[in-house]
DNA sequence: CAGGGTTTTCGTCTTATAATCGAAAACGTG
DNA sequence: CACGTTTTCGATTATAAGACGAAAACCCTG
């Protein structure tokens, strides 16, 4: 079991990973994860062991990706991987330990195994979803303005997406709601920007993405 | 590993289940499945296991679905399952073992374990694939007419769809295609209908599926 | 404190895609 | 050969997203 575990930081999309101090693979960069203990479901033991690198509450999104199966996948033994996605929202800033750091997707150290592929995988998912679902929530701190969100939504999809348009869009969709607060523009001047929030914590599929819908 | 193998047959969505002949849960109906082999990924290994139930050549599509894990889903024993969603077409009549025989999810006999649950989670994954992909290729013949397709995109999704605008939608999208060819109407006449194909038997998502687009 | 630069916000227009409607085409049957 | 039936296709409407520009609301400088 092993998670992609993902959050935006400095405009770029970051991965958690932890460097190996024994072989195989010494020196290079493992995802987390961990076995299966006796009465989980993978979801629980999951969060056990990413419980071991941050801190559980800030992780506001977990979902399975994928099984990973290649023979070889693991030099010698067999060892097949329950692959997860995890998200982490971009105010949160953990305590990490040690051996575990932040990389950005797009210039990642020497991996270990397949999980370069895993987290390409999470990657993928990530940006799919964040096409047809609300799943921005778990990226995103609880209160942001237009342009933050717009900064979230551009680093996590690989290009510049109009802060207009998302709004527009999200708020159609009932994803995105008005606090009413304001806060002060910056030292360049400008309009003070509105706080949003996401209306719901919960992932929400948008119902326009259900083509070849029952007659009405 | 387990399947939910489905295809359409009068105008219903039918599973493949076999029927246990000893403990525990001896006469449910089991979904096909088994253990993973050294030297298979879970993909090819679930290829394995169905091509004793069903020519595996019948078998369009193969993917992942979701591990299932809760601690008690199998009695005793902990048994983790990787489960994948087959599609089987609709002209296809395999011959099958014995105690395997298909059932329309919709009546389904009494299952064992949580089989019943993983079922339901293919037939949401198949229905919200017709939406966005063009899926349809794994549960149509190689050749219909768009009054056949209708049927089976009717009976997957649950509800009637409109026949000219599923032909719409499709074409639009380049997953269908004219042969050129026409068959004779039926007995109570009508216009001969003119047969089509898919374009492609692969997997393939709909671009416009993708909202927040790059910009032009 | 007036004016210019900046950023945000919002209305409007255009484009893309799907759903609906109805007429025409092309066949069997009585 | 008129009639019912089914298919096909064009035209219209509906819905959602993208593009554009004007207006709002701030900061800073002279």
């Amino acid at each position: 079991m092993l998670a992609g575990v993902l959050r935006i930081r400095d405009r770029a999309l970051q991965a958690l990973l932890w460097q190996r101090a024994r072989p195989p693979h010494t020196h290079r960069w493992s995802l987390p994860g961990g076995r299966l203990g006796p009465g989980e479901t993978v979801e629980r033991s999951i969060r056990r062991q990413l419980a071991e690198k941050v801190d559980v509450r800030e992780l506001t999104h977990v979902e399975q990706l994928s099984v990973f199966s290649a023979p070889e996948r693991v030099p010698g033994k067999r060892v097949v991987a329950t692959a997860f996605l995890g998200l982490i929202p971009c105010d949160a800033d953990p305590t990490l330990p040690e051996d575990t750091a932040w990389h950005p997707v797009e210039s990642l150290p020497a991996t270990a195994f397949d999980h370069e592929e895993i987290l390409l995988t999470a990657r993928e998912r990530l940006r799919a979803k964040l096409s047809y679902t609300n799943i921005g929530f778990a990226l995103a701190p609880p209160r942001f303005t237009v342009a933050e969100l717009r900064d979230i939504y551009s680093a996590a999809l690989g290009y510049r997406v109009s802060a207009t348009n998302l709004q527009r869009v999200l708020s159609r969709r009932g994803a995105l709601e008005a606090t009413g607060e304001t806060v002060s523009s910056g030292p360049s001047g400008g309009r003070p920007p509105a706080l949003f929030r996401f209306t719901s914590r919960d992932l929400q599929i948008t119902d326009a993405f259900a083509v070849l819908r029952p007659p009405s």
